[in-house]
DNA sequence: CTTCTCACA
DNA sequence: TGTGAGCA
């Protein structure tokens, strides 16, 4: 009765494929015990040790070829180098499933807000926001492939964000995104009246932009501040062909308007 | 069941 | 850095 067992059983034990194995064995990382004279190749207890080693290095982000030098060469300062690299790496790995985790939840909240709310027009409270100027335009054009191209600094997840178009009263559109520190331009803390809606194309978009200023006049809003868009692309990936907005409009307070008329 | 080689991502 | 097919 033989201690060493075949391929297929290595494979089996170690949860590996047969195939990867054999690649090890081509890159000079592990031999069998020795080769059977049917040409097949038997490992034993050491082979197991051997190949537990390497799918650890593995796992730690070591090239099969790396692998062939540490474990002929590395010595026990060189294993702790490698160990803090892995863990750096883990980390940075940590970061960005956090900030995946954090996207997610933000569409699914987005989501929920946007089936309560749209199409009612609300007052929403908002901090001071600041923005970082990313595209400016005129107003009557509207972003291309081709501006995108020539103007913008690249933006990493750029469609993940809420793009602020923000409508000055110059002529100029400026495309934003949000920042944490202080950056080109600030919107002001204050009430701002609010819609989002759907939209298919550039008329209902315009349409929804008059009714916001018809409504702000029945309702005797004082308008104080540029008209924003805000776009939320990626909550159009759940509804097709339509675009996901959110107009905003800073009014002045009722507090504000009290005390202006007392004094 | 194993071996090897080849093409393919 | 592996996988899958095909062959002996």
């Amino acid at each position: 009765m033989k201690s060493e067992i075949t391929i297929s059983e290595l494979a089996n034990v170690m949860n590996v494929s047969v195939h990867q194995i054999r690649y090890f064995e081509e890159k000079g990382v592990l031999e069998p015990a020795y080769t059977d004279n049917n040409q097949y190749r038997m490992y034993g207890i050491d082979q197991i040790y051997q190949l537990s080693h390497i799918l650890l290095l593995r796992k730690l982000g070591v090239s099969v070829q790396s692998i062939k030098d540490c474990m002929t060469s590395y010595s026990a300062d060189q294993y702790r180098k490698l160990l803090h690299h892995s863990l750096r790496e883990i980390d940075a790995e940590l970061m960005r499933l956090k900030e995946l985790q954090q996207f997610i939840k933000k569409v699914l909240q987005e989501q929920q807000n946007f089936n309560s709310q749209s199409n009612h027009y609300q007052i929403k409270r908002r901090d001071t926001t600041y923005f970082a100027r990313w595209i400016e335009m005129d107003s009557h054009t509207k972003p291309n492939a081709k501006l995108l191209a020539e103007q913008a600094k690249h933006v990493p997840n750029l469609f993940e964000s809420d793009i602020h178009y923000i409508y000055d009263d110059s002529s100029t559109t400026t495309l934003c995104l949000e920042t944490h520190e202080p950056g080109d331009i600030c919107l002001l803390e204050g009430n701002y009246l609010s819609i989002q809606s759907l939209v298919n194309d550039e008329e209902e978009l315009e349409q929804m932009i008059e009714q916001l200023y018809d409504y702000a006049a029945a309702q005797s809003y004082t308008l104080a501040g540029p008209l924003i868009l805000i776009e939320r692309s990626y909550l159009s990936l759940i509804s097709k062909n339509e675009l996901h907005f959110e107009l905003q409009i800073l009014i002045e307070s009722a507090a504000n308007s009290e005390k202006g008329n007392r004094t």
